[in-house]
DNA sequence: GTGGCTTTTAAAAACGGTTCGAACGAAGTA
DNA sequence: TACTTCGTTCGAACCGTTTTTAAAAGCCAC
């Protein structure tokens, strides 16, 4: 087996035009094979080596076989860009998200990821830091790199980003609500049926007071839980007044803030759902600082399932949004797009389901 | 100002090409200007067109003026594979990856992308699970697409595979020792400085009895956390016997089994060093499940400095491997590689230090 | 007005594939 | 034998850029 073919004129050619002289070159440039090469090797033509590769048409059995062991022999490998050029298709999914280090995403990444892997999709990774700036240019970015798809996870992009996004290209969108269109898919989670468990599963433990600490009211999906749980203590508790609502901002330290002033206020709820868990944790260290116990003297519930729930002091007592499925999902609908685009993108809600743990208790009569 | 040109014969081929037939389309395809267009709306050639952008060339301020204001009327963006087939080069940095749920990496890809934007790459995710089978297929993929560079931060690469890809692409390594050639960089953690300190640490709280949880033996880097441990223990406690090593897994429940271990042997020791933060933890949980109290009848060190350390009941003492830093110098490292080929790849140690919590204190007397 | 410069622009050849339509033999039919 | 038909392969156009090379335009002095 012959690993490495001779130069030929052309080749040198090659290495002139990139700048290297070959009288000393000090690095040699990284050499690949083109397909010409592996159809001169194989005896046939372009044409008959790019039908083995993609099976876009017929061949025999015995020319398959020469161009086969053709490909092996140059260690050739088809140059993606040239590829999607050519074809117009590209195989590669954008993953616009705000922050990759916020411990609800790296397992929907993951998924993401390996559901693009056995579809033969690769990811490219934007993760826009918040930052509205960074979000424009990764949109302009975007429409350069001709993915396949984008996965809008993020809600830094204003409505005429956004529309840039969808205009351009098949895209599902990350719990935004109410937007679906030819090319664009919608993708959920059903906060308001775990606040419904959650508040439930408080009142049947015997609570009245319960308190909510909101995510920060600029995100959407914070003012559906923030809603949902209103709708649901009136519905639940039709007798009592209105609960308490604290603002955060999804991370700890908005837990802690919020349970500060919680603690500071007139008479304490016996119980509280933060909308994520983050702020459920900041809430509960704040709490055991102040002398509180969790449950006796106050319960949390959280929202996300987030690694660390199980693993807190006590363990948390948590809203499971899946995430492992919600990525499986977003792919699912990006490919199906793709590959029918005369169907109409579709709109999918993932159910949640509360986790009981140790931080939830009857309260202290 | 134009918003949609009118469609030329050409762009109905283009259509036409591309199966849609127009007869009746039910989607209209994505539609996206050339450069020809601009070149054309301008009244000058696509290479002046090319030069304005690129700056390739000196161009007159009235052409590139006129060049410019075209571009914006065609909402004109380059195609990004055209670009790097026609140049050779790209903009994408691949990212290869064990498990970016295990929450060492999710600060790491953050610090990189965010380094990847800013020098105006993107970064394509790669995320083998530990699959050695889907490593080798992202090792292909790899070459297909003629990235610019490859961060390889995943031990799933075998010495063919590992080879193969610094033999066609500039990379940098992760944690791999002693590797550096032409077009590879190398950057890795200083364990042992981290080990020294918590050794040191725990030694001058008075321990003389410490144990240590080590990491997968297969993998190098808990290999070197182990060896620095044993060498260490010998330096600052030369008449002690030769401490008790316990292997986990680096995860959770790795943790615990080695605390039960711990727990069933004849005498406790009074402190530990857990190669992670995440066996650190899981160690803790068993401890306390068994009724021993943290730092009072055993003391507990981490390593990482992950979010939840600060957050443990109570809170981990734990070497910091600064991972904004490791991501930051991953891409600055590639990026020099790939803009000075003639530069040999470098190799870079980075430091970690202590951080004093809650889980060290003086043993028992 | 012309010859010799230097700028500026344009035309055309890559880049490495895909894909359309035609060419070519072999086999089948009249 | 001549005419189709079918199955397989090939040649060539094309994808949207960059980049080289060459030509045109502008400028100046003589």
């Amino acid at each position: 087996m012959r690993t490495t073919r001779e130069l030929t004129g052309k080749d040198i050619m090659r290495q002139e035009r990139r700048g290297h002289l070959i009288e000393h070159p000090p690095i040699p440039p990284f050499k690949t094979s083109r397909i010409k090469d592996v159809a001169r090797e194989a005896g046939v033509s372009t044409a008959t080596v790019s039908h083995v590769i993609n099976g876009t048409k017929y061949v025999t059995d015995d020319t398959r076989k020469r161009v086969l062991d053709a490909i092996a022999r140059c260690e050739y490998h088809p140059n993606a860009h040239a590829r999607s050029l050519a074809s117009g298709r590209s195989n590669m999914l954008g993953l616009l998200i705000s922050d990759i280090s916020n411990p609800f995403f790296p397992e929907v990444v993951k998924a993401i990821e390996a559901a693009a892997f056995e579809r033969g999709y690769n990811v490219i990774l934007l993760n826009t830091n918040y930052d509205p700036e960074r979000a424009a240019d990764y949109v302009r970015r975007l429409s350069e790199l001709k993915m396949a798809g984008v996965a809008l996870m993020t809600s830094e992009l204003d409505s005429e980003l956004f529309h840039e996004i969808t205009r351009r290209q098949t895209s599902v969108v990350f719990d935004s609500h109410d937007v679906t269109s030819e090319r664009m898919g919608n993708i959920c989670v059903d906060y308001a049926k775990g606040i419904e468990e959650a508040v439930r599963h408080l009142v049947s433990l015997g609570h009245r007071r319960i308190a909510h600490i909101a995510g920060a009211s600029r995100i959407p999906s914070g003012v559906i839980r923030r809603e949902a749980f209103q709708d649901f203590m009136k519905r639940y508790l039709p007798d009592e007044p209105a609960p308490a609502i604290y603002e955060g901002d999804f991370r700890l330290d908005g837990g802690r803030r919020a349970a500060s002033e919680i603690l500071a206020s007139e008479e304490l709820p016996t119980a509280i759902i933060a909308a994520n868990d983050m702020m459920a944790l900041g809430a509960m260290r704040e709490f055991r600082k102040a002398g509180l116990s969790i449950p006796q003297d106050i319960s949390v519930v959280g929202f996300d399932d987030i690694a660390f729930a199980a693993l807190s002091e006590p363990p948390l007592t948590t809203v499971c949004s899946p995430r492992a499925e919600i990525g499986r999902r977003v792919v699912e609908a990006l490919v199906t797009m793709i590959e029918h685009p005369e169907q109409r993108g579709s709109e999918l809600r993932i159910p949640t389901h509360l986790i009981t743990r140790d931080s939830t208790a009857p309260p202290r009569k």
